[in-house]
DNA sequence: TGAGTGCAGTATGTATACAGAAAACGCGGA
DNA sequence: TCCGCGTTTTCTGTATACATACTGCACTCA
């Protein structure tokens, strides 16, 4: 589908999400800042009413607060409540590999898991790692997580998952680009791969107590990138989401 | 205030979603039916505008489920995802009393709890215990849930929290009054108020892993008692949220 | 007889007009 | 100069009209 196909197929409700969401995570939004209806329709270009709509997923998206009032303003996040969005995040995906382990899963659909692992070897291998392979490693690294939450086989669980997830601090994936131009880059990612294995490994053998542990630990990497990252002020151009802090660090 | 002056105070936004939940909550909305917008806008009364935002709101509640081709149906949902999202609510409230635990908190924001507990004690100290205690001790219950989370000091964590426990059947008092019709009922509510006993101390004693270990545990009362109360097929009544089940027990 | 097509009815998506409430602003007085 | 109050403006909440997409049914043709 071409872009112009998109434009004209997707509704004007999604349009305007997606335009507000993009002004908020490119800082052109304060956080704090209140935005009003008008404002966003001058942004957007379209009517009130999907606006409005917009505005509403927004705010359970996570990146808005209603006022009180009436109204919604940007949402202003703590370098705290990043942490602990990663942390829950972890919880989350540990609960979903405990319940895959515990409750077991078939040869059959182990299967994918092991092929994504597999390919995300063959990206780790890399050394040094190029840029292209950083990128092929973000889209592989969320299809591993996707299918693992899957293996849990929990509707509400992965549907918490993917909810903590859409936060755009919050996702596995979230701080892997700017860790990309850490020193210890390789190291990490290579760490990060062996929480895969054992993890596969753990819900193979129905070690559902190590298979929480080892997850819960993975999000941590997350929360290590982004410390590391904001610590050495390398590349902050790589984390948009820091737009949403309320202090920002740069 | 009165519900005359709730009546006219009160949005319409909101008057349609309390109608709507009430009718999907009683069964008078069958799982898996259509509900159309003007079909909601007869039941509730109100215009379309405020209409789909109730119903916008209600699904991420997790009432409602939406339509790919648009529109929303009513959720249904199995016993196993019952199970599940009271395991997960055990779970996010275990991080809850860990984040407490690990990050300590002082004698005075305690103070609060103890005597929620204390209250708590009074209560279920009677022999037999009466249909207004056990109605008290849902209030309290609530009470002491919304304290113990607060002590996380964790935005992120408290919201999500108060998302799955906005699911009928998956709050932590969902249970209780259908609880007061079995006869191991006083054992059970003695057993759950010794959990709230231990885990302030363990929160007291920044014990983060026995704080979490003996939440997630509590909730796993909660999943006893449903268990029971369908089993023993008394008083079904008790139990509104069963209206959800995918096939109704009764 | 079965499958496909077209039409009617109905649903949702969108724009817009209007009313009421909140906020901003300025003016007057202490 | 600062505070309070009234006015004006702007914003949100709501209703409704219109356009478009979908659904279901009947009818036709192979």
């Amino acid at each position: 589908m071409s872009e112009r196909d998109v434009e004209r197929s997707v509704s004007q409700t999604v349009r305007a999400q997606l335009a507000l969401r993009d002004m908020i995570l490119s800082g052109r939004l304060r956080p704090g800042e209140r935005i009003s209806e008008l404002q966003a329709v001058d942004i957007t270009g379209v009517s009130r009413t999907p606006v409005r709509l917009a505005l509403v997923r927004l705010e359970d998206e996570g990146l808005l607060q209603a006022i009180p009032s009436g109204g919604f303003m940007v949402k202003a996040f703590t370098e705290r409540d990043i942490l602990d969005s990663i942390e829950l995040r972890g919880t989350l995906e540990g609960l979903a590999a405990r319940f895959a382990a515990e409750r077991g899963v078939g040869a059959r659909s182990l299967e994918p898991l092991k092929e994504c692992l597999a390919d995300l070897d063959q990206l780790v291998r890399q050394d040094p790692i190029s840029v292209e392979a950083f990128s092929a490693y973000v889209t592989m690294n969320a299809r591993f997580h996707a299918l693992l939450n899957e293996l849990s086989a929990s509707a509400p669980l992965i549907r918490e998952i993917d909810r903590v997830s859409a936060l755009p601090f919050a996702s596995p994936s979230a701080f892997v680009m700017a860790q990309s131009a850490l020193p210890e880059a390789h190291q990490i990612l290579l760490i990060g791969q062996d929480h895969h294995r054992v993890v596969v490994d753990a819900i193979e053998n129905r070690e559902g107590a190590r298979a929480e542990a080892v997850m819960r630990e993975h999000s941590r990497l997350a929360a290590r990138n982004l410390r590391l990252a904001i610590r050495n002020r390398t590349h902050l151009d790589l984390l948009p989401a820091l737009a949403l802090l309320k202090s920002p660090v740069e």
